[in-house]
DNA sequence: GTGAAAGCGCTAACAC
DNA sequence: GTGTTAGCGCTTTCAC
């Protein structure tokens, strides 16, 4: 005894068992109900867990069964409500299940998700879920199930890689959105996104981002579609920060082939655009349309209210949760997995393009 | 060899110092770079780690050594900008100090807290940042330090507890905005939390929370000053989703002791009350005034642009993490401890109440 | 510098 | 049912 003080060490299994003058085997099973216990041991063992303080070492258990009951999750930018929101899906879900989740930030950085990875795969996470922030880079992914862990991918495709992936239809969500912005006249329609790109956007250049690929491709057959070809020089990448963001709504909205309408490629962007627009002096819709991947709740009080395309943020968080852990468990796929689908809802964003007559 | 296939173990230490022709203990040692290691050896050890793809297993590493070089974060909700902001200052300091995070959301639910703490003190993290979703009940807060490990607070203090808290000083922000709000010549000044309450608030009750405490100590006071007292029949609790933000601030702008100003106490609240008042066909701040805490972006865009408390959310984050990390290495207090505060931002949704001439 | 061996706290065979 | 005995993959004495 003496001065016990200093450190204490945590009352182990052993301790237990000693206490409840059973063997360490008996005093684990009854702790981590498994295998056969006497109705008489698991009291006495549960008394002394209970007398003595007793928590399991869960990095213990996870050493020997092999499964941390914890998920990696790989997001750009946490500070985004889209991934804030889709985060509480997955911890929502991940909760439900028993599962813990280690959330890692990449910044849109392929060298900081390469690492995030690396160090998830380290601390032995049962699974990942991974918004890749290349699409092309992708071989540090691949290592994930080559190391036998499951992967699901969240907004993004990986090329080459057969996982599973959780994102809605781009491709129909923006032919959509862009035939409705053709027919209310516009045909200069503005595309931000802050994909990193080394060059500007030239027509039929390879993108780093499936999202933005199948975005653009809607676009563009909506504007073949009716005949039309579709304004490359429109499409602004690298559309990182706040003044970046300005900076390229002013050069969009200046000279004579200025852009009538604007699609913010998400929420971060839609705020600064917007910003811009009004600094400008400019009106929405009546100078310059608008339109934003991502229905967050401010859209609808800005004068007017904005027209976005909604995607089920949440649901792809929960879905892609339920996913990996489903595939962690090695259970079949659910039957059925309902589609995820993003839509359109009109606001008052989306006007007549000032000049329309001249081009209609 | 045969049929190699099916479940490959992972490669350990052990085949590493085989491949290399050294012991196990001298692999380790260079693998960890720890203890002495001839270049040679090292070299060897190096090339063969390579080749193998052997990748250091963290879990059992923590085991002996007892660090995880993880923290764990328990928030209210980290859908809401606000805990989203603070979570990116946490993750971002973390990773620069080489700890990871796992993140558990509580729904502002004690129960879910005290489940969260114990989880997290089960896997062995090094420290907890939590944002108490009371500050009342906390005995499972207490026993983080009893555990031996560090715990900061993030937002609220906890009644009892003797640790590090991080948060900005509400009660003088909060006068000060009263204060405006007074000058303007407002006396019917509304408050609306999402504090949980089973009764209905009542001057001089006790809060479970110290934030939301302090604000109204600090109203209190700049009423008083003024040898006014405070209209404690407009502060509101409970609002918890929209539909009940909606009906609150309805409630409080009808009738003939309506509200003239109203303060949201968070962003989310901020959303529903300013729609709602524009479904009433209320103009700010012509018809009722508006203050809110906290900064987000959205908030200079609508018509007016709202007025503001700005609170250092990042700062706060990465303060916290700072301070813990700290405490985890068993450093001193850094020399100066930047106070963090808030401020008030007056954009345009504040005035002059309608029936002014009437009080003053 | 190096290696053998003893743990860390738990689970899982394997006997009885 | 119960206890004994090995590990899990790593770090860490302790000799040499």
């Amino acid at each position: 005894m003496s001065i016990n003080g200093s450190r204490r060490r945590d009352t182990t299994v052993a301790d237990v068992a000693k206490a409840a003058q059973v063997s360490k085997a008996q005093a684990a099973r009854a702790l981590g109900n498994y295998g056969a216990v006497s109705d008489d041991v698991r009291e006495r063992v549960l008394a002394a867990a209970e007398e003595l303080g007793y928590r399991p070492n869960e990095l213990a258990r996870s050493m020997n069964t092999g499964k941390s009951h914890t998920l990696g999750v790989v997001v750009g930018d946490i500070e985004n409500p889209h991934f804030g929101l889709a985060t509480r899906g997955i911890t929502d879900a991940a909760k439900k299940r028993g599962f813990n989740v280690i959330l890692i930030n990449t910044d849109e950085e392929t060298a900081a998700e390469v690492e995030a990875v690396r160090v998830l795969l380290d601390k032995r996470v049962d699974g990942l879920i991974v918004a890749p922030a290349s699409s092309v880079e992708t071989q540090h992914l691949q290592r994930i199930p080559e190391s036998g862990r499951p992967l699901v991918l969240l907004d993004r495709t990986a090329a080459g890689l057969d996982v599973e992936t959780v994102s809605v239809d781009m491709a129909s969500i923006s032919y959509e959105s862009t035939q409705y912005l053709l027919e209310a006249g516009h045909r200069r329609i503005a595309f931000i996104s802050t994909l990193k790109s080394d060059a500007p956007y030239t027509a039929g250049m390879e993108l780093d981002s499936s999202q933005i690929s199948e975005r653009l491709d809607g676009m563009r057959r909506a504007f073949e579609e009716k005949g039309l070809s579709y304004p490359a020089d429109l499409v602004r990448l690298n559309a990182g920060n706040a003044e970046s963001i300005r900076k390229i709504t002013r050069e969009l909205l200046a000279g004579p082939e200025a852009a009538t309408a604007i699609i913010a490629s998400d929420g971060l962007i839609a705020l600064s655009v917007v910003e811009a627009i009004q600094e400008l002096g400019l009106t929405i819709p009546a100078d310059v349309s608008f339109l934003m991947y991502d229905d967050f709740a401010w859209t609808k009080l800005t004068t007017p209210p904005l027209t976005v395309i909604a995607q089920p943020v949440y649901e792809m968080g929960t879905t892609a949760a339920e996913a990996l852990i489903r595939q962690i468990e090695g259970r079949k796929p659910a039957p059925t997995t309902p589609a995820l689908t993003a839509r359109l809802i009109r606001r008052g964003s989306v006007g007549a393009p000032r000049a329309a007559s001249v081009f209609s």
